[in-house]
DNA sequence: AGGGCCAATGGTAGCGCTACCATTGATTTG
DNA sequence: CAAATCAATGGTAGCGCTACCATTGGCCCT
């Protein structure tokens, strides 16, 4: 009962029965430390509720053996997986970075594990995704964006799992939601340019349907301003598969001038776009601002480095990712989640280029 | 049994027993379809084993009752996860999408699922994120480099999960490996400089282990060919958290000039930084690459679009993740590995900047 | 015709863990 | 001082699935 006994650390010692890993359970830690196993588990899950020297020796033991739980077994269990399944468009956008970095970090802090699943920009593998995520039987579901596919909408609400929509509005959420209105950017982008005097706004997006949003926010503040907006078809290259590219960007100017050469703003659905678009424009020698203002979107840190110094819409990526972490949590713990709905708004960071 | 009476798509008929999910489990398709649990089972994990007939009819009970299979109790009793852990620095670095990408590709073909581990450029929480990594017992674990600290390697032995090392080399892998050599890259580019008669030549790189040993390669192959290197010090600012940015491109080139005005080439350990180095120069009225030549790593998408276009290193990144994949799978299947160290090489791609 | 073989299906017994209730002994309370 | 309370631990019975080994009936072979 008080005696450690020191098995060597097991491997190799014939796998038992017919089937199992050959590898420690809980039931051999248990018996290393003269304990139940149940009272492992509580080493593990609930170390408050064990008495300080049992809690002692079982951790000996776990060391002892090199114990790994078995979460599949665990989850099984007690049907909390602790996973949460995220999906995204890529996971390699810069955009979202900040947001996935957050919510990664809120999650494990809660001892969560964030596992992210792919849908591409179409949103093609969506609903396939949705159903291998699902059986993993995570403890909650983050989406990008609003899920519109009524087949996802119907699985995610059978699964019955807390689910929160990111990086958009909408009235009717699945569940929760933590996100901002790309409407709005686009109305305020079409006023920040009026305010400049900028009369003749055209629009370099990526084809991508929140960008495309953000485009006819952009029509309508600027409707209603009375000014032009020119909303440029999409640009052809490399639009599918990520977020805008430099070299789209450069191409989008290209055409615009082209088609509209009395052009004197732009708004790029992405900052990597507005860079491209910076950066044709110096090649051309035409000023920016003087001549054409290009605003972007996103933010990102190299924002600050462009020449000339970047204007874009920011949002705050992390917020995001913390609040909708928080959503989940606190659903998991049984508390009420007070504001199932958040609109984290966005500003306009102006710099040199706009 | 032949009559599949059809019974409202299953929820809320009061959740049985103490425990459960209160969702439909195999057997409840099974019921439906007339036949016993494990003849569901094999239609979703051999139905080639299944009479057309009998496949037919279970596949018509689990649409009717919208069945998700339990991959943790699944994995649980077949001891095959159909997981697949990745670690990674970061999930945003551009240099790895391509390999992340390809990787994921592969085993969504083959029926496993990726998830990402970030372990920080620095690799402190790598430990820790191997162990809960193994405690969801994957079928296999793709990691981004080396493991080199003692522990990590002692747990992936142990854990007997099949692991592939990637993007570096060496004699002496954990078990298998796809990578390539920093070192040679360094003198391969030490090699290329020299040859464009720079005999200069900086280093500007992030504070990464792999490229500072690609910064070695072009010391030791630039000393080899006679000519000077400058190993400037790491660029200070947003070093640790990310791959290198445009800004501490610029930040470098300044520092640079400023202590070795006589510089006539700069390596750079990411094309971010590479664009960040042309873009001060631009600024500055420094030709590139007359005065100055510029070199990336990385040859991202907008490498060939910047002005003047970007030289840089090329690495065959979706090979490494499609090989890796492939090793996992073979090793899954009973197969041996063929070759369980693979050198994917390397090429530098001719621009402008250099 | 009898034996062997194979394709198709099923029964049983776990996989490794935790929920749910005991149970125990120590401590508090009226 | 008996009853009630509490902290600490354990026994039992699953969680939902699949490995393993039957079992069945049809087909081929000699």
């Amino acid at each position: 009962m008080d005696d450690i006994s020191a098995s060597p650390p097991g491997h190799t010692e014939g796998r038992r029965g017919r089937r199992g890993s050959g590898k420690v359970r809980i039931t051999d830690v248990a018996k290393l430390a003269g304990v139940a196993p149940i009272t492992v588990s509580r080493v593990l899950n609930a170390p408050s509720s064990v008495a300080a020297e049992t809690l002692r020796r079982v951790q000996e033991a776990i060391n002892r053996t090199g114990y790994v739980p078995n979460m599949l077994a665990g989850g099984l269990a007690s049907s909390r997986s602790h996973l949460i399944a995220a999906l995204v468009p890529t996971i390699a956008s810069p955009v979202f970075q900040a947001t996935w970095e957050a919510l990664t970090e809120t999650f494990s802090g809660a001892g969560y594990h964030v596992t992210f699943g792919q849908t591409g920009y179409g949103g093609a593998r969506e609903d396939e995704l949705i159903k291998t995520m699902i059986a993993r039987r995570p403890d909650g579901i983050v989406l990008t964006g609003i899920m519109h596919s009524p087949s996802g909408r119907r699985r995610l609400i059978e699964a019955d799992i807390p689910v929160v929509e990111t990086w958009d509005l909408t009235p009717t959420p699945i569940d929760m939601l933590v996100g901002f209105s790309h409407e709005h950017i686009g109305e305020a982008v079409a006023k920040y340019l009026h305010g400049k005097k900028k009369i003749r706004i055209a629009v370099i997006t990526a084809a991508d349907e929140r960008a495309r949003r953000r485009a006819k926010g952009l029509a309508t503040g600027a409707a209603r301003l009375g000014i032009a907006t020119i909303l440029a078809p999409e640009v052809p290259m490399f639009v599918a598969a990520a977020p805008g590219t430099l070299g789209s960007g450069r191409k989008g100017l290209i055409d615009l001038l082209a088609r509209h050469p009395e052009v004197d703003a732009v708004f790029c659905s992405s900052d990597m776009l507005a860079l491209g678009v910076m950066i044709e424009a110096q090649a051309r020698g035409i000023p920016v601002p003087e001549r054409i203002a290009v605003v972007g979107y996103g933010d990102l840190n190299f924002a600050v480095d462009t020449v000339p110094a970047l204007t874009t819409v920011s949002v705050d990526g992390p917020a995001i990712g913390r609040l909708a972490a928080r959503c989940i949590i606190d659903r998991a713990q049984g508390r009420s989640v007070a504001e199932p709905i958040v609109d984290v708004g966005f500003s306009i960071v102006e710099r040199a280029s706009a």
